[in-house]
RNA sequence: GGCGCGAUGGUCAAGCGGUUAAGACACCACCCUUUCACGGUGGUAACACGAGUUCGAGUCUCGUUCGCGUCACCA
């Protein structure tokens, strides 16, 4: 049978690193077996729901190339892909309905407030189990409440006794004693249906065979599984994925900076990264290799191979792949994607390829780029004991006499390329009977004023030009004497 | 609190009864070098604890501890 998995988000906001890899391990899970993969819309709280969400669920999948078989967008065979749009329809009320004749859901008409007298609080958490109250309502008392207009909701009739076991892909079979299982609400009084049910229909009309979903439906599975029996429809395969925690162990949120793919992507990281460090983030190939594009991921992808415990979401570790990313790249394109924050910077006109290029290899993430090459615009403040350097040999004497030798060199010079000015340093260096460094290293003090650049002094010679350089030169010397 | 799940270095993790307990990030050292990186070599660092099963346990069982999840007309 062909595999089947969906990515179902709400529209709720940001796209968040756990739902990103969900979608991810669906995709992947769905696509190693030459599987659909069907993006759902579940809209059914319309108090969380925030206008563009939608549209940020199919950017943030389209910039990673999780790509749908089937979604509003798009259509298939099983729409419609939007719940709100089934709710329109009457599908989910239909369904309670059926379940309501076989006795296992029934109308409850319980108020806020007696629903409040049920709360009590144990450990500074609130916690309810509906006490099935509405279920001994007599039928002629459930006839004249609806004839009435009460508002009701329809709730699962769970059974008090007995244990309801589910298997899950990853965990093998768990067991719940059904005293565990609350009395939860599938249609709500505004009409729609819970996550609880529209998810369980959905699934089964969408033919849906692998669920693939966070591990915080682990404990509520037991319930979907007596949805499914009750209906006398197949249970899918669930596969319940690990969480995802910052550095404290805890759930990531917006404060953790890095919660949302969005974030990940405004701090400079690019899709492709982001996606490959996820991946492995719960789940490990049988090789050791971590760097994969998508592609190479849906064929090494094996969901057996999905860890249990949760994860760590380890910024370093993201920088080092991002770097991976930037090494592996294509310098054209590289230079693409670097040049507005090379522009913001550098406000004159430079090589900005050549710039680029002496950059790809040094930085891990974009903005990173700054700090290499502020220098290019102008020379920073800096101390002139930079001059000294104890590996290099020079001392501020040193520098200020070498700069004098090479200054007029530099004025002469016919070719002011990289090759041509390292030769004749170089030979000149070598007339002196000192090392390259020696030379070099005040003449790259004097260009860039900074104890590091993102290149040798010659490159930095070649992209200043002549005119830039030589002043910069004079000034260092003036600077030294 | 009930229930469920989890537990290998600081982090991601391999391991699926017998290994010198992989690998990666981070960190440190050295080499390379026109600075810093890159690259190369090496190093520090782990099976939460206690019983049991077994000739033999990181691997299986039970308990303890710790962590997480869940107990909504949110998903």
């Amino acid at each position: 049978m062909k595999i089947r998995t969906r990515y179902a988000p709400s529209p709720t906001g940001r796209m968040h690193v756990g739902n990103l890899r969900t979608a991810l391990y669906a995709y992947l899970i769905a696509k190693h077996e030459d599987g659909d993969y069907i993006l759902r819309i579940e809209d059914t709280d319309q108090e969380r729901e925030m206008a563009g969400a939608v549209d940020i669920i199919y950017n943030t999948l389209k910039e990673t190339g999780l790509l749908w078989d089937e979604g509003p967008d798009i259509g298939g065979g099983f729409g419609p892909y939007v719940q709100s749009v089934r709710q329109a329809q009457g599908l989910y009320m239909e369904y309670a309905k059926k379940l309501i004749e076989k006795g296992e859901a029934y109308y409850c008409f319980c108020d806020e407030e007696r629903l409040n007298s049920l709360k009590k609080t144990v450990n500074g958490e609130e916690i309810m189990v509906y006490d099935k109250h509405c279920l001994y309502l007599s039928k002629e008392e459930v006839e004249a409440n609806l004839a009435a207009g009460k508002p009701f909701v329809i709730r699962q009739n769970n059974p008090k006794e007995g244990t309801t076991t589910f298997h899950d892909e990853l965990y093998g079979d768990i067991s719940v004693d059904n005293s565990e299982l609350d009395d939860m609400v599938l249609i709500k009084s505004d009409g729609f249906p819970t996550y609880n049910f529209a998810n369980v229909v959905d699934d089964h009309l969408m033919g849906i065979t692998h669920v693939v979903r966070g591990c915080e439906y682990l404990s509520s599975t037991p319930k979907y599984n007596r949805l499914y029996e009750a209906f006398g429809w197949d249970i899918p395969k669930y596969i319940h994925c690990p969480t995802i925690t910052n550095e404290e162990h805890k759930k990531l949120s917006k404060r953790s900076g890095h919660s949302s793919f969005q974030d990940l992507v405004d701090l400079g990281y690019l899709p492709e990264a982001i996606l490959n460090y996820v991946a492995l983030l719960g789940w490990s190939p049988a090789s050791d290799r971590e760097i994969f594009t998508l592609k190479e991921l849906c064929e090494e992808f094996d969901y057996s191979r999905i860890a249990k415990s949760p994860a760590v979401f380890d910024m370093a570790k993201l920088a080092w792949m991002n770097g991976e990313y930037f090494k592996a790249m294509d310098p054209e394109k590289f230079c693409e994607l670097a040049l507005p924050y090379l522009k913001e910077t550098i406000h004159k006109e430079l090589d900005f390829k050549k710039i680029a290029e002496m950059v790809r290899t040094r930085i891990e993430k974009f903005p990173d780029i700054k700090d290499h090459v502020d220098f290019f615009e102008c020379v920073p403040e800096y101390d002139s004991d930079l001059y000294v350097s104890k590996k290099q040999k020079t001392t501020k004497e040193s520098s200020l006499a070498v700069l004098k030798d090479v200054l007029p060199m530099l004025k002469e010079t016919e070719c002011f390329t990289n090759d041509a000015l390292f030769e004749l340093l170089k030979s000149y260096a070598e007339k002196n009977e000192k090392k390259v460094g020696f030379v070099m290293w005040p003449i790259r003090t004097a260009l860039s004023g900074k104890l590091m650049t993102p290149a040798g002094a010659t490159e930095i010679l070649e992209v200043l030009g002549r005119d830039e350089s030589v002043l910069r030169i004079e000034k260092a010397i003036e600077k030294l004497s």
